[in-house]
RNA sequence: GCCGGGAUAGGGUAGUGGUCAUCCUGAGGGACUGUGGAUCCCUCGAGCUGGGUUCGAAUCCCGGUCCCGGCCCCA
């Protein structure tokens, strides 16, 4: 038995292995056209920086290891706090805003389903240092340009945790994580009790994060007045307390480094009025909360067609990381692109051309290899390496789907002009190397 | 971690507790050392793995591995 790939992994043929570049290029052209630039960061990373900004809750689906070393080390699950860790250690005082892009694969220990697997890609970008409502509208209206352009046509939820959080800032502390948690998982019955419970049903929270699309940007800012009377009419305790806890900073972000929440409804009404400027196609969603503590204003989610249960292909918003990893405290918006999902999906348009086949007698070879290495300065070129005769060779260049041949034998080297066959039709030429070069070349320009 | 369905040449498949395990496709060679994907011939190539039941297991049973789908989770 032949050693088989590990669970959740795997291998790409040539056509699908194309047909992933050819998304990414297209995808990265976006990005270039909107000024991001590419970086990389290490396939494996300290532990520690993933447990910070995750918590210890992570571990189990960390493919962590020892190194000869010693040292405690994980490969990469996700590529933000790498990113972030970077612009921390050596881009903090490159202008702002910088916009970076990100392409890798990442790694969890989870059990494999449709669109989801142990190794898997991720594309992401982030704007880093950029004013809230822009940098919001930007990233936003990118990544729908960017599915756009490998054709998948996704559903882009916008929600807002200024108002959430401001919400919640009128319930004791503890609870507030649950209750997040229960509108990630539209947990709607668990929810309403718990409001009932410690007697919060009167914020509006229930209604709002109920409320979708144009409809709910209105209401949503009724209700954000409603909670700044009543906090007019008296502060509130919380204050202090987000003071003490911004000042701890190296804490995890899932474990209650909950970020200060400013209410701000007319900085989220200024995105909603941005993303309509750049034409994008989105709903209005207050039940977006995107689990983690430390997202702070916007956020969005993009759900696909034909994807079974894994149907969230984008997800992002705007929040303070930078600090986590001690760094000075600078806002960033981003999002990942889930690329695997998307390649389940993506219509890609380039197709792969065969390459042109350099076919000869077996007297010339020495001539042919040299004509191949003038072709391939223009064309993309094969050879015979398999000892074949003319007719065998032809039948291969048939059999992989050549568009054209180069035929080249004794008579060919006397006259100084080669036999350029069109495959599709059987009609030859008799034409210079140049020549030939100068036909097929719009032929393989993509 | 849980539930369900799977695993037979490189790909796709058939079948049976008992001779040499089907067929299609593919790949390599030949008929054909200056002209094609056709045809014919030859060659290569398989029952996931470990255990059990049995005179005998690829077939029946159990464990494991991997695949597909779903739950949980999803930074």
């Amino acid at each position: 038995m032949t050693i088989q790939r590990p669970r959740g992994t795997r291998d790409f043929l040539p056509d699908e292995a194309w047909r992933r570049t050819a998304a990414r290029r297209a995808m990265q052209e976006v990005l270039e056209r909107w000024g991001y630039r590419e970086i990389a960061t290490p396939t494996f990373e300290h532990l520690e920086l993933f447990t910070q900004k995750c918590g210890e809750a992570v571990l189990e689906e960390i493919y962590s290891f020892k190194d000869k070393g010693g040292r405690d080390l994980a490969l990469r699950p996700e590529l933000t706090a790498p990113v972030m860790r970077m612009y921390v250690a050596e881009l903090q005082n490159a202008p702002k805003p910088q916009r970076l892009s990100y392409f890798g694969n990442c790694f969890r220990y989870e059990r494999p389903q449709k669109g989801r697997f142990r190794e898997f890609w991720q594309l992401g970008v982030e704007l880093i240092g950029g004013a809230k409502p822009d940098s919001e509208a930007e990233v936003i209206a990118l990544a729908d340009r960017m599915l756009e352009s490998v054709g998948v046509k996704g559903e882009i939820h916008v929600g807002y945790l200024g108002l959430v959080r401001s919400i919640l800032d009128r319930i004791g502390a503890e609870r507030r994580s649950a209750i997040m948690r229960m509108i990630d998982k539209k947990e709607r019955d668990a929810l309403k009790e718990c409001l009932e419970e410690i007697d919060a049903s009167h914020l509006g929270l229930l209604e709002l994060i109920d409320l979708k699309g144009r409809e709910a940007l209105g209401r949503a800012m009724e209700i954000a007045n409603d909670l700044r009377n009543e906090e007019s009419m008296g502060p509130t305790a919380f204050v202090a307390e987000e003071a003490s806890h911004a000042g701890t900073g190296r804490a995890s972000a899932r474990t209650g480094r909950s970020v200060s929440a400013e209410l701000r409804m007319d900085e989220f009404g200024r995105t909603v009025e941005l993303l309509e400027a750049y034409g994008v196609d989105f709903t209005i969603d207050f039940e977006i909360v995107r689990g983690l503590e430390y997202y702070s204003g916007a956020v969005f989610e993009i759900y696909a067609q034909g994807l079974g249960a894994q149907r969230q292909v984008c997800g992002g918003g705007t929040y303070e990381l930078a600090s986590l990893f001690g760094g000075k405290e600078t806002s960033s918006t981003g999002f990942g692109l889930g690329f695997d999902r998307i390649m389940e999906i993506a219509q890609v348009e380039e197709r792969w051309q065969p390459p042109v086949f350099l076919i000869y007698t077996p007297d010339v070879k020495v001539e042919a290899v040299k004509i191949a290495t003038e072709l391939r300065e223009a064309l993309p070129t094969v050879l015979d390496v398999m000892g074949r005769g003319l007719g065998a060779q032809l039948k291969a260049a048939a059999a992989a789907g050549a568009k054209f041949a180069v035929i080249v034998g004794r008579s060919e080297i006397d006259s100084g002009r080669l036999t350029l066959r069109d495959m599709a039709s059987g009609t030859q030429e008799s034409l210079t190397l140049a020549e030939i070069v100068q036909r097929l070349r719009a032929q393989f320009q993509n």
